[in-house]
DNA sequence: GCCAATTTTTAGGCGTATCTAAAAATTATT
DNA sequence: AATAATTTTTAGATACGCCTAAAAATTGGC
């Protein structure tokens, strides 16, 4: 059985491990979870004890495959029960993650698969990212940023990369949501900046969010 | 904010208000917390510090008024998740106790009241215990012997006067199991024999068998 | 009312998870 | 290759919640 924090750790190191693949870092452990890097040291002194990280002093971690079997099912709760706040319980979106923060950790097989069932079995959370399998196994989107779509070029939003409230109330006051259909009608090679049409709208977006909106390309576009 | 162990500690001391109402000695909570009263007398220093209950040394605790509405909130939480358990994901009554224990201390006031509302505002849990309402408030249930029940009446099976094995065996050949609820529909004076509802089966049982169920009364009954 | 039994508190220690400050190792620069 | 910058680890301290053992207060029996 593992503590909130031990818990905690092994999300990290899971999500960080999507993006580099590479043994992960003291520093980078450290900045994702809001902690200093001796305070890392200890911790994942105590999870490769633990059999659940590799570990060797100054070359940072890797998930064991146990490890990432854990770190899967934390992720599959928080998922499944931001599915759950959401279509059963009203809440928007943007207000998910921190709830959801404090029910992945609840433990309890019968009460996460229930809850998979009870909600159809669904294979996204609200935010696009995919929702692991009873065993950890799951689809990888095929996500592009925003930032990376040419000229004409449209498709639909699937996920954020960044899921903080500020940037999830900014998508929401530029009635921007999961599932819209967004099309690049111009690009400022200056700064970056976008022009997009949803529906019948038309908007500029910054860089900086073009860098944070997933889309999912559509085929004929 | 507290601590789930301060709220632990605050829950088992409401429950004790509940039966004893003089001040909750260390070694009463000690008991109930299944820990050393030495430990008790750590933590109540602490609450007491909080203005959550009222302590002086060798005299027991009491909650503040404060302290008895956090109580509250926390067996609010744990009885609505139960109902939740047992009504939309399959658990039975007996399996929802350590799962609710965990799901008590989530933080969220957004989720506590739209589970409430969710689940219909239910007024008992499946155990027939009264949830506290935003407030704190709650309905006392009388807890009464089935045999005093009278016609039409209605209530939920909470508890054995005799627990012989032939008697417990008896139930469940009847299938008769705590947390069900029994209406009255039948009396028969002779012989003081009762016909009574259970979901949709009637069946009859006897004056003896009546007077070693204990029912809590439901409020419209 | 006094002594014994019980209850409660205090004192001191332990493991977890955190921190700061300093030392050690690695990486980058010139 | 030597030195500077960065990263990482170690050392030592703190708060929390728990423990054991011993002291203090209360309660009960005679």
């Amino acid at each position: 059985m593992y503590t909130q924090t031990e818990e905690n750790y092994l999300k990290a190191i899971f999500h960080l491990s999507e993006i580099s693949s590479t043994g992960i870092s003291t520093n980078a452990i450290a900045k994702k979870m809001a902690t200093k890097p001796s305070s890392v040291t200890d911790m994942v002194q105590k999870l490769s004890e633990k059999k659940v990280i590799h570990y060797k002093k100054y070359q940072g971690v890797l998930l064991t495959s146990y490890g990432r079997k854990i770190a899967a099912s934390i992720v599959r709760k928080h998922r499944l029960w931001e599915v759950f706040l959401v279509e059963k319980l009203n809440f928007s979106w943007d207000e998910v993650h921190e709830v959801a923060e404090q029910l992945e950790h609840i433990k309890s097989p019968k009460l996460t698969n229930e809850l998979d069932a009870f909600l159809g079995f669904p294979k996204q959370d609200p935010h696009g990212d995919p929702i692991p399998d009873k065993e950890g196994n799951y689809d990888l989107l095929e996500k592009k940023l925003l930032a990376t779509l040419g000229l004409g070029q449209s498709g639909i939003c699937v996920g954020v990369n960044d899921s903080s409230s500020d940037f999830l109330q900014f998508l929401d006051k530029q009635k921007i949501a999961l599932g819209y259909e967004i099309k690049v009608v111009g690009k400022e090679p200056f700064d970056g900046s976008m022009q997009l049409q949803i529906s019948n709208r038309e908007f500029s977006i910054s860089n900086k969010i073009a860098n944070n909106l997933y889309i999912k390309i559509l085929p004929g576009s």
